[in-house]
DNA sequence: TTTATATCCTACCTCTTAACTAGGAATATG
DNA sequence: CATATTCCTAGTTAAGAGGTAGGATATAAA
């Protein structure tokens, strides 16, 4: 199990944007750049960014990103959801009418509790995370 | 991020060897069949879990495996360490003297420490689980 | 208006790895 | 010896991570 680049490159790159003062749009060249991240893959990654509405873009020369809103209201949790996608699955039990495949046939499976349990951990601490404390090197 | 089906499969076997009642060994046909899993993979799996000396092997007809010391004695984290190997990266930190490729110079660098975090998380949850809990519905 | 700089969007590529499969050697039972 | 099992190595295959490429659209400044 690891994450994915997409999700440390797209961390990386919300706390430069949480590092900015003014309001002043950054262009992915420039966090590109300060990242060593190839700017089309980071394209991709802030086209998600910004359908989950965690940054708004203006578009032109002189445009760029800037967070949607304070940084201090953004969890990393929110962030790597949409990063990383849902996690944690258990395909034992059987989906729409097929047989299931694992020998606990409750619901919940015996298994599937270990996954549920890591689930809502990990959730636990993402969410008593936000990106202006962790810009600020508040969790070092 | 997902948890591969090896750590999902070795799971459940091993739940299985915690249900038995003496030390009677059970051969990975009997396991395979019951989970529904392939006998070969089942195989690569026990092998790890042999080496990290978590169940032992009897050879031959009426052999099989066991588990290699009491099922209470065995964490879920100790399984799934096997299983799945060390988790969590932060290549952004240049490595044996290379140039760290993240605009976050110090060590330990701010994006790190969420990772960190989630490690010392999942071990802490996964540490108070263990094996014979699991299997008697504890968890639940 | 033209040029430079951006985001936007879609398609493609390439390598790694997860998830098996195959087949045989070694070992134990009866 | 026949059968059942673990042990061990190598090969296969499909999916997905991690990018590339190229062009359309929008905006600011000269």
């Amino acid at each position: 199990m690891k994450f994915s680049t997409r999700s440390e490159y797209g961390l990386r790159a919300m706390v430069v944007l949480a590092g900015i003062e003014d309001a002043t749009p950054v262009s992915l060249r420039q966090i590109a750049s300060l990242e060593q991240i190839s700017e089309q893959y980071l394209e991709q990654i802030f086209m998600d960014l910004k359908k989950a509405e965690l940054v708004q873009s203006i578009r032109g020369a002189y445009g760029g990103y800037l967070l949607a809103r304070d940084a201090s209201e953004i969890s990393i949790r929110q962030i790597l959801e949409v990063l990383e996608g849902p996690i944690f699955h258990c395909e034992c039990l059987g989906k729409d009418g097929e047989q299931p495949s694992c020998s606990f046939k409750e619901e919940p499976c015996i298994v599937q509790v270990v996954w549920r349990r890591l689930q809502d951990g990990m959730d636990h601490i993402l969410e008593g995370m936000n990106l202006r404390d962790l810009q600020q090197g508040k969790y070092l």
